[in-house]
DNA sequence: CGTTTTTGACCTGCGC
DNA sequence: GCGCAGGTCAAAAACG
């Protein structure tokens, strides 16, 4: 089967592009509050240290401290603007704040400057008895829709604060690899949407294309786990299940992401949602609550990265409880499966 | 039970 | 108008 072939080996052969390509791929220095975090963790899950090259095992700590440093910026009391950030970002991809391609982006801005922001879609008819959008027609494809591309490298696949749930995949022409789409599932209404393609010049990168915005606020916990860590046997699709595996904390061999326990521990409850201001003005919702960012939240992430000790640090599980990482591992598997 | 991923089918935009 | 490619839907299966 064509498909099946292109698929499942565009996975493998993407998968394996990215494990020898991105060896070397440290923390970026623009990492945003929401990314850098997981990024660490999820990255490690991916590939038990090969996306950070932990090959010295203090280098899990330089990555910390390297993340202790870029977080801290982030923190309400000290928020700055990404040094990289190159355009004025919406909320759905200020959780993504990196690694802006200004080429691309020029492209996209080029191509939908000034357009209103429509969505698109296969059926007509199943679309508005399926989503229940009262806007009678959905909007075309590819015509007047506001995108914004962004290149991230793998780990930030997987730190997205926002749950996104993948709705579809599509070979893309003239690219050896597949598109992911995926919806934001934190809120039924909302509309935002992301595509997820591996770069071809650059298998390590990724672009993501962003759609839309959330029109709600950034989730505090992930509504179910179920289904988030699904596993198939060994079929067709299991190429991508397990790439979706490596890539998933969930699975003994990794941390979950910190930033995603902000979202499910006990505080999130009352957090309250920030909007960052750039220095354009521009407004960006980081959604991370204040509690999230003081010391003792490095402090433990600190220990954490201490007891991991000089043995492959990231095999170790994380003591259940103390961090979401089954939000990790959704995100880490969605995007994998795009992968 | 509620959610997610997978995947084939369907629909639309675009170029010719 | 036609064909291609991209984008979405929704059923089925899997997961916690």
């Amino acid at each position: 089967m064509e498909e099946d072939d292109w698929g499942l080996h565009a996975v493998v052969r993407s998968y394996i592009a990215a494990t020898n390509t991105t060896t070397s791929i440290a923390l970026p220095a623009d990492f945003s509050n929401q990314t850098c975090f997981s990024s660490f963790t999820a990255g490690v899950g991916e590939q038990s240290g090969n996306l950070f090259s932990v090959s010295d095992p203090f280098q899990a700590r330089n990555a910390f401290d390297d993340f202790h440093d870029l977080y801290k910026p982030f923190s309400p009391k000290s928020l700055l603007p990404s040094p990289v950030q190159t355009k004025p970002i919406s909320s759905i991809s200020s959780s993504l704040n990196l690694f802006v391609d200004p080429t691309q982006l020029n492209q996209v801005q080029k191509k939908q400057q000034q357009q209103p922001r429509q969505f698109h879609g296969g059926s007509v008819n199943r679309t508005n008895t399926a989503t229940g959008n009262s806007n009678t027609s959905r909007s075309r494809k590819r015509k007047n829709q506001s995108k914004e591309v962004r290149r991230v490298p793998a780990d930030a696949l997987f730190s997205d604060i926002w749950a996104w749930r993948k709705y579809g995949q599509k070979p893309i022409r003239g690219s050896p690899y597949p598109r992911g789409y995926y919806k934001c599932s934190s809120s039924k209404g909302c509309m935002a949407r992301k595509q997820v393609e591996r770069d071809q010049s650059d298998p390590g990168m990724f672009k993501v294309t962003y759609s839309a915005e959330h029109n709600h606020p950034a989730p505090t916990h992930r509504n179910s786990l179920a289904g988030s860590t699904r596993q198939k046997p060994l079929t067709t699709t299991e190429t991508t299940t397990a790439i979706a595996d490596k890539a998933s904390p969930s699975k003994p061999t990794c941390a979950p992401s910190p930033v995603l326990s902000m979202a499910q521990s006990p505080n999130s409850e009352s957090r309250e949602e920030k909007d960052f201001i750039l220095e354009d003005g521009e407004e960006v919702e980081f959604g991370v609550p204040d509690s999230a960012l003081n010391d003792d939240f490095f402090a433990g992430l600190e220990e954490f990265v201490a007891g991991l000790g000089a043995e492959d640090c990231f095999t170790h599980p994380f003591p259940s409880g103390s961090f979401g990482h089954h939000w990790l591992t959704n995100n880490a598997a969605a995007a994998a499966g795009s992968i």
